[in-house]
DNA sequence: CTCAGTGCAAAGGATTTGCATGCCG
DNA sequence: CGGCATGCAAATCCTTTGCACTGAG
């Protein structure tokens, strides 16, 4: 399960900067403002939050970062129900967790099912895996519905 | 793989057009053709394999098509790596599935998992909702990977 | 000095929409 | 006849790309 507590944001710059690297690539200010607002929103962000919550960040930029750090491994790219891509930490860079989906606003919330729940699932995935011969790398659990504030 | 033979589209077509009644809407040979595309696909497709398995149907009108049928609950909508929507008829219209999502070249296949892990799932969803208080309508399982073709 | 990173503006590309026409009811 | 469905073309809008500039090494 690994994935230590990372709330330590010096670790997760240092690791961050580790897969950057192992990609030949430099973590620059920009880069690190992208995985800062990540790591603190607590849910996938669409562009124009990431724009909004950073400091004067070019558009373009940020697209080109986060396909830099998505590259690396240190970003993750979700799709929600509207137009917008989302993006949020890699998974080992944060907690095992799966989305709640607002089919009215397309906000995407995290959440956390139980370790019993976790265990079913894996069981099922490799079981499906060995059956079809599909090479899964991972899974996705979203659940649709309407958000608080839609609702 | 497919949902194989096509023992009763009559029953699939009487359906659609009592939703698409139920939402003023008509049943137009258009919407059929899209329907029965769908229906002997097997598996969710994006808009250009739609129009290259039907008969001159106008990209434009296969869109407005689609939502239509999206609001009417016979089509769903889901999304892949590749930034093709691509669509399925709606759960309750074939058979409960889940998606296995190639993230070489975009293409979803379907399988089915077994019932003990359905149940499974079932409880941690309604768990989640009451925990939450997110209003889940459906969920969504997919396993990501490499499919066989792209191996 | 070199070259990756950045910002701005323009281009791409899937999807949507305006408008005139055709057809079902 | 009236209104919705359709096709074509143009418009949208998120995302990507071209290009010139800047700063770190």
């Amino acid at each position: 399960m690994a994935s230590a507590d990372l709330q330590d944001t010096s670790e997760l710059h240092e690791t961050t900067a580790a897969r950057l690297r192992a990609d030949q690539q430099r973590y620059t200010p920009r880069r690190r403002a992208v995985v800062d607002i990540l790591a603190t929103a607590g849910q996938p962000l669409a562009l124009p939050e990431i724009l909004s919550r950073g400091d004067a960040l070019a558009q373009s930029s940020v697209y080109r970062n986060l396909v830099v750090l998505e590259q690396a491994g240190v970003v993750r790219r979700v799709t929600s129900t509207d137009d917008f891509a989302r993006y949020e930490l890699a998974e080992d860079l944060t907690e095992h967790h799966h989305h709640l989906i607002c089919s009215s606003c397309g906000t995407v919330d995290d959440f956390t099912a139980s370790r019993r729940f976790e265990q079913t699932v894996a069981r099922a995935v490799a079981e499906i895996a060995r059956d079809t011969g599909f090479d899964a790398h991972h899974h996705r659990i979203d659940l649709i519905g309407v958000c608080n504030r839609c609702a």
